[in-house]
DNA sequence: TTATTACCCATGATATTCCATAGATATCCA
DNA sequence: TGGATATCTATGGAATATCATGGGTAATAA
């Protein structure tokens, strides 16, 4: 499974370009697909990255809801009926589409952050006080990670 | 598993580069990856450090979290998105990225701090300070360590 | 056409690799 | 035991490779 860590800031060039992280290039070599799905996120204004194979797992997933359940059906559409295939060209860049950046409230830059299976793209400013948000949150919360597999 | 003993300081040099200590790099020498993970402490003024393979179990960990959960959405934003995979040098030096040299308060030299599975990277003034603080908690709570694994 | 996308190459900045040196520690042998 | 030699470690600097980025042009679609 791909691992996607850390936090890279690239420039979005005029024509919309941006350089996929080489760290996270190298994450997806071992993909079928050389590519990222992108959708928006439902809790934050970014946009949500995943490796082509990660989306399958998403899929199973969403199985366990209870086929046609309004949770599923909301699920579905906001994961898959947002998501766009964007595929990466050979200098290891993606083309974000207008109303991508718009939605993330892109505007010159964009942060990649390293989510583990996913990653988040932010504009720099918004990330910061995010990454302090979560990082109170971790504190207050005296959320840790488990130590087994038994969660839900 | 590793094992981080003991304190060595280290000179940083202009490039941000700074040996790792040599006992560490045979610690790491088991590893499939030969390089170290660097986080920001949640709790001090301080870097920490892990094995390659101890970030993935961290990862599968997290991967058992409801996906889209706001608890896993804030650890992994403050675990893997301030986290960076430093790869050592043929001489078994790592580069320092800038912000984390600001973030841990260090200017010329690295206290590298063996806590057995991970270490910690401290500025040598603030570090000596920390020690005599955590000998006193540890004599006046009684603190010890528990004998099973079964502490949460 | 006109706009959008794919592909190619150039370049500066940054990171990685390689080599040199000096001090400390360990090893060896008479 | 003494001393010479080799090895390991930390450190500095230079050469080389990689990455992000900008721009050009051909292919594609509307």
């Amino acid at each position: 499974m791909a691992l996607f860590l850390s936090t890279h800031v690239n420039k979005i060039d005029k024509k919309g370009r941006v350089s996929v992280p080489a760290s996270f290039r190298a994450e997806l070599s071992e993909e079928s697909y050389k590519g990222v799905v992108l959708f928006r996120s439902n809790t934050h204004q970014c946009l949500e990255g995943f490796a082509w194979s990660y989306m399958q797992e998403i899929g199973k997933r969403l199985d366990n809801f209870a086929l046609f359940s309004s949770e599923q059906d909301d699920l579905a559409t906001s994961i898959f009926g947002t998501a766009v295939q964007l595929p990466m060209d050979g200098d290891g860049r993606i083309i974000l589409p207008a109303d991508l950046i718009g939605f993330g409230g892109l505007e010159d830059k964009a942060s990649f952050v390293g989510m583990g299976a996913k990653f988040q793209i932010w504009s720099p400013e918004n990330f910061e006080t995010r990454r302090e948000i979560a990082r109170q949150a971790v504190q207050t919360k005296g959320l840790t990670i488990p130590k087994d597999r038994s969660v839900s």
